[in-house]
DNA sequence: CTGAAAGCGCTTACAG
DNA sequence: CTGAAAGCGCTTACAG
């Protein structure tokens, strides 16, 4: 029940546990025929390492945390699938924490992080402010910020430049003809959906005659895959029942996107002929959709891997300046924003 | 840097650190105006309670390992999600493993597993035999088997009646009428989907001249969402080219469902009028698809919940008896099966 | 109810 | 290159 620990290998060899401890970790200052006796030793007694035992007297884990609002959400469960696999490169086991953009929760989970002594730290703040991070810079935990700038850029980050994003989307809709558009945005209580409001904003401004009705709800009500799944929905039930309604919507997210299509077959309107629609986030089956859906898509693998390589940089060097890498997103032109209707009836 | 530990606060109060330790702990045997006492001055300290050095003391680490294929995939993102939030209720932490179904990357993940003394493991096995989950077995690591039975019945299990789903799925095709069926497979080598494929053949054994064809991959290119995905579209295309085509197809999962809808599409075929079309696994936007897919849905929260109640209930008394609870799928028929299309051509 | 002491399994100055 | 020893921060018999 009880594995062999450095005592049993060391007692097998007639050597020291320093000894074992050097060999072990493939520290100079052994002699390498030592250090394979060593090796062969453990492999023979099935020695597996006490991690524990390591964390605490190294002061250190080989673990880091990953703090997201909801691995529910497929963008997350993306980011996290990548980050998982870079940690397992670096022999480091990723904490999953889900803290549905709750402070409090946050705050718990900090806690636990900094009790573990974590290596370091994934986070994607539930705020611009600081707050509850400061421990972590306290702590001196290395950490990189995903997908949210945090106020005096304390640490590494992984921006995406949505709102250059939503411009393109917007832009193409305005090409279409579009002069009424509606930006149904969840909530725009977190920067990047901000940001993807800004570039809608400055599609709308650059074209003569349009305008952006803004649409968004409570921040409590876009809670979860289906609380934002439902909040879309409402959102443009709301939007495209005004006595001026829309000729396209745009569609702050994935999740908001599916809402919104939702609701536009509710109420009996066709994409793209009655109303056109694009959406930020991609997902594999968008172009299964009815009808396949134009949209900006994040580069999910870049940004997970990206995150992970700057937190182990960091890891190994501490004093390295601060930086924040921006990635842009792509425009997938498919069918609901009206294009190839456009073709097909001329 | 370094915070405050049970030795700062001992001196504090001029008491031992046994007794912060009980106090702390919550154990009887210290007066409860002592362990006030404990717990305001640990407060106003700021103290952080070390896990390593817990996990080191009591060979226990309060923490769980979750062991799935992939979190990318929404099946388990959803069970991950549910498993972290009682785990959290627990004050347990959760260390997230992605093993892509590979048995060399599982084993790395039992060790260190067992190196992090973890408290208990959730594992979706990789394959029927203990194979290196009896490792988890030696070390007395309580576990619970996720959709997957294991050779022996070692563990807590937490079943699914995919027999049933897939019968009932089948059996509605069936009563449409239909009798060249092909199950679209993906790959049978792990027992669910050789279960939902027995409920198949249930189903056209009952029915007076209908006839199943098994269309199905290898192994190795069921790998990853994408993957699966890719796979379900060449199943289907080459099911549908057959000279003597299925007039139905049953899709072993959610991801081969879209993969078959795609290829259906790319065929230029119409659901549910040339070829009608169900599936194992709802999604929440399932009912968006072209046309709305019937299926049969895994109660995946409380597949999720269920599981990690069963592993904290073990962790609390190792030796209650090993049980298994099986859960139901629910059918969702919506129109892919020819249902409102029957209803709307009369 | 409380304390002194040992020890969980490692790593790392320090000495040789 | 190798070892003896201290110590990371806790918990827990044992003694009182």
């Amino acid at each position: 029940m009880a594995g062999p620990t450095y005592r049993e290998i060391a007692q097998a060899l007639g050597v020291s546990t320093a000894t074992v401890s050097r060999a072990l970790a493939g520290e100079l200052g052994v002699s390498s025929e030592m250090a394979r006796q060593v090796r062969e030793t453990a492999a023979s007694l099935g020695y597996r390492s006490n991690r524990a035992a390591k964390a605490l007297r190294k002061q250190r884990a080989d673990a880091i945390g990953l703090v997201i609002s909801d691995v529910e959400n497929p963008y997350f469960a993306s980011v996290a699938r990548v980050i998982e696999g870079v940690a397992a490169e670096h022999k480091h086991a990723v904490l999953l924490c889900n803290t549905d953009e709750d402070l409090e929760q946050e705050q718990l989970y900090l806690d636990l992080m900094i009790g573990e002594n974590v290596a370091g730290v994934i986070v994607a703040p539930s705020a611009e402010k600081v707050g509850p991070l400061q421990q972590l810079l306290d702590a001196g935990i290395p950490t990189v910020a995903l997908d949210r700038r945090v106020a005096g850029d304390p640490f590494d980050a992984v921006l995406v430049d949505h709102r250059a994003g939503a411009r393109e989307l917007v832009s193409h809709l305005i090409e279409h003809g579009h002069r009424r558009i509606a930006a149904v945005m969840g909530t725009t209580a977190a920067t990047p959906s901000r940001e993807r409001l800004n570039g809608c904003r400055d599609a709308v401004d650059a074209a003569e005659g349009a305008e952006l009705t803004v649409i968004e709800g409570e921040m409590t009500d876009a809670v979860g895959v289906q609380g934002t799944f439902e909040l879309g929905e409402r959102l443009a039930i709301e939007a495209l029942g005004h006595p001026e309604p829309p000729s396209a919507v745009f569609c702050a997210n994935g999740l908001i996107s599916l809402g919104v299509l939702r609701a536009v077959r509710r109420l009996g309107l066709r994409v793209p002929q009655d109303i056109a629609v694009v959406g930020f986030d991609d997902q594999p089956f968008f172009d299964l959709l009815d009808p396949p859906l134009t949209v900006a898509a994040q580069p999910v693998e870049e940004i997970g891997r990206t995150a992970a390589e700057q937190l182990f940089q960091r890891i190994a060097d501490p004093d390295r300046t601060v930086n924040a890498v921006v990635v842009p997103p792509t425009v997938h032109v498919r069918r609901s924003c009206g294009c190839e209707f456009d073709q097909a009836t001329g």
